[in-house]
DNA sequence: ACACTTTAGTCAGATTATCTGACCATTTCG
DNA sequence: CGAAATGGTCAGATAATCTGACTAAAGTGT
């Protein structure tokens, strides 16, 4: 396959990544599903609302509703009232969660020092910085 | 957000031009599912088979046949005879196909030049180079 | 203060994508 | 040749996702 266009070369990294992670998450004995952890990765730490949530991941608030009740079966989140609008309540991230989470940071970090070590730091430290600015014009929420 | 991880990095702008290439193509009069433009992007242009298709788009065979029966409906893809096995049939790239290919390159070359100009032509050459780098450790396919 | 509009979320039902397991036909190899 | 591997399909189950309709609370303008 000569000249893999950008989007793909963009991708292969990005599913290798997610796919280690999450099979390391799972395999420290926290079960969770790669939408669901998609969902998750986008709680934030002081408590995200569910339409929130939907936006960041791109998928509708009712999906997210279906995602987020079993993040919740699972322990690694719960739903708490959000004392300024009684209408919303607040995904927040458990204990069990953060331990998950714990995890996740240490495979990613392993990896990227994979790729810190094949790239060189001044590359990968670079490619950081690029990635970072494209994100200005990728993300609708940056 | 602060410090986003590479992996959400990554896929920032992944998400971004498949989202825009996808919007575009079904725009232009070839209706395509998301699932079904994965595979069909794996497509080689001298025929694939089903067993290679699946494993390049990580899927099951069962998932990758399911998608090409669609596609084949679509009018984009077409199964003929392995000459050189008769258990195996190639999946082909139909005119209409190609046409549907030409539409999506258009549009992934404007938003490459979108990348181009905000990073720099030089910064945009090195995230090219630095990301095909990474693909050799994270590709099990190159 | 009251009606109107917007926002947060849920319920119900359908569709799409995906997997596992079993199976058949053909090819490859000892 | 016979056994094992390979390419693919069939059947059935599950996961993820959507659209549409709805309730309740908040915000807005007169």
């Amino acid at each position: 396959m000569p000249d893999p266009s950008l989007g793909v070369l963009l991708f292969l990294p990005y599913r290798h990544l997610e796919q280690r992670v999450l099979d390391a998450v799972v395999g420290a004995g926290y079960p969770i599903t790669l939408a669901q952890a998609r969902v998750f990765q986008r709680v934030d730490p002081g408590g995200s609302r569910l339409t929130d949530l939907a936006a960041a991941a791109q998928v509708t608030k009712q999906t997210a509703g279906f995602l987020v009740d079993q993040l919740v079966e699972g322990g690694y989140v719960e739903r708490v009232r959000d004392t300024t609008d009684a209408r919303a309540r607040l995904v927040r991230i458990t204990r069990r969660g953060h331990d998950a989470i714990d995890v996740a940071r240490a495979v990613q970090d392993e990896i990227e020092g994979e790729w810190r070590d094949h790239l060189g730091a001044e590359a990968f430290e670079r490619l950081r910085a690029d990635l970072l600015r494209l994100r200005e014009i990728t993300d609708p929420w940056a």
